[in-house]
DNA sequence: TATAGTTGTGTAAACGCTTACACGGTAAAC
DNA sequence: GTTTACCGTGTAAGCGTTTACACAACTATA
């Protein structure tokens, strides 16, 4: 003869709920639950008092609830390296209104270029029940994609490419990209080439880079001499300074080629520091194609990549896993070679 | 004599919850969930064998779960208005880092500056049940400061500052700090001034620094006139065809105060387009100072606006308001007016 | 008129956690 | 040797939803 009367055990207000909602209409929470997901479902009589009672109490239903129950928390995460390169910060943008309009939230963590803080990030992610799951890159231990595989959600990697890619990607191959560059910097009688380029170690888009540098070398009879590589932090003072040293050792190269558009600028400021004319007595090419790049002075040549493509492709490669649809995995993007004047031929001594 | 049996009632497999984990390990929810909350709570023989039975059934905990029990999500949400603008990622970024550092997740929405879209991801994010949320700016209508107030969660709004402010915020005096610029902008004999700015009717902080640009000039004895004005897009070409529109229009300013970094790199470029030497014939001033700003040719004179400290401190806020720990709710960062080669005295004709 | 659908609604169990409360066992205080 | 306190653990209710199932009230079909 146990009677049950409810207690308020918490000093934190009870939330109105769905059963709230339900009573002050005089209905069953399912009726409720099913007016909330397709007011159509019910009869317009019944429809009418919800709403208004959901009007009345000011109702927001709570998903962790739905989460539970449903076993889908409409949330999508992603990890990018930083936000502070605007690559990154485009493409999230995308990624994020184009899972806003299928209904979806974003949950958003920085990896800061570090591997175990990645995978810490992602762990919390799955925690909070994420559906699917965006990821700048491949390389990481197997642990993580072990993680992934028995959560059993979709993901994708980003910013890589290649057609037997294990794991689904969208993005372009970085290698064939800058072998293209390099092939034609050669072409126009660039013979001492260097390189300004982040930390390879960390990043595969970087080595990828690299390696294509070396081939399209390799296939004109040079090589990349490792006192023709700097290697920097991705800001523009780093940028001057790997140019700084480039210049130090040797002969001045004719042509400087660098990983990303930052790091181009700052060689672009070190030079104008140092008179050296760009591009008569230096070319300099950038990769990536950031706004800022025509704005400098000389225009920055550079490789354009589409970011916001990139986060919409892979927005709408996780939608379509989640909504069952079946959709190609690899995804490979456009890139265009963008020459403009901080490049030209080699000069002749 | 109803025997319940369990039967999986749903096609997608059941995962690994605390249950399984307690039974594997011999030991009831509670010493689990104490576990994972507190391992020094439990004595060290069911610390062992919770641990084993963890790792045993790689075991993540659900989170939707917690947060229906406990009432709190670990969640924190934030809108900005567009992740294009480097100073919104810069913030976001350093936002996010701090809530991590406290364990708590960012939910991220962009309100692409339409008021109505940022009040249905504000609502969106409540559903989420997040528990607290950092906004920008302060003009919005009042049932989303109601909503707000309802799910009485702590919030903040950035960007902005005034020393009685209703809402928390944290930024700094727009109009202040527009109308020093000005103040110093007069002071170096510029009578004739533009204006480059963004639409003043969706964005606050537009309209403050408008303000001070009118105030300063009011004092000086100067009026600014409707034609002086150029509105435009957050990008560098319609901050280029901004200058363009002004210079149709009357006697040529001496000096181009713009709204942002962005609008005056337009600026420049356009007036290099035209060979309008800047300073010499064209003063011109931005506002934010991005990175690029230095890197422009000349480089560029700016407010430096400290964004990283406003994430920093948004979410300093917000965690000692979760964390019940009182704190000034009116945070005042500095900024700082760098004067680079791009701006001058007037030129005397 | 009897039968088979169809439609709208309610009931209640489940989702994976937290936590108030109860309880037994050991240690400290008397 | 009793009393008191504390500590570690288990029990079970509850957080706010969804949804399988049952069932009643219709409508269409034979």
């Amino acid at each position: 003869m146990a009677v049950k009367h409810r207690v308020s055990r918490r000093s934190r207000s009870r939330s109105v709920g769905i059963s709230d909602v339900a009573a002050a209409a005089g209905v069953s929470t399912a009726s409720v639950s099913r007016f909330m997901h397709d007011p159509m479902r019910v009869s317009p009589k019944l429809r009418d008092r919800v709403e208004a009672a959901i009007k009345e109490l000011n109702y927001i239903p709570h998903r962790a609830g739905r989460a539970l129950a449903s076993r889908q928390s409409l949330i999508v995460g992603a990890i990018v390296p930083t936000l502070e390169n605007a690559i990154f910060s485009r493409q999230v943008m995308t990624f994020q209104q184009n899972l806003r309009d299928a209904g979806y939230t974003l949950l958003l963590a920085t990896s800061e270029y570090d591997p175990e803080l990645e995978f810490r990030q992602a762990r919390v992610m799955l925690e909070h029940g994420v559906d699917a799951l965006m990821l700048v890159g491949q390389k990481r231990g197997s642990e993580f994609y072990e993680m992934l595989e028995r959560a059993s959600i979709p993901f994708i990697t980003t910013w890589i490419y290649s057609k037997n890619s294990i794991h689904p990607c969208c993005g372009f191959s970085h290698e064939t990209a800058m072998k293209r560059v390099v092939d034609y910097v050669v072409e126009l009688g660039h013979r001492n080439i260097g390189v300004v380029t982040g930390f390879a170690n960390v990043n595969d888009r970087v080595a990828a880079r690299l390696k294509g540098i070396r081939k399209a070398l390799k296939e004109h009879g040079l090589e990349l001499m490792r006192d023709k590589i700097a290697y920097s932090e991705y800001t523009f003072d780093a940028g001057g300074e790997a140019l700084a040293r480039l210049l130090e050792k040797g002969e001045r190269p004719t042509a400087i080629v660098c990983g990303n558009d930052i790091l181009a600028a700052g060689v672009l400021t070190e030079a104008r520091k140092r008179n050296i004319k760009v591009p008569e007595e230096l070319s300099v090419m950038g990769f990536g194609d950031l706004d800022i790049a025509a704005q400098l002075d000389p225009p920055l040549s550079t490789v354009r990549t589409p970011k916001a493509e990139i986060g919409e492709a892979a927005a709408t490669y996780l939608l379509n896993s989640l909504a069952g649809r079946k959709t190609e995995s690899r995804i490979e993007v456009d890139i265009k070679f963008c020459w403009r004047d901080s490049f030209g031929r080699a000069s002749k001594k």
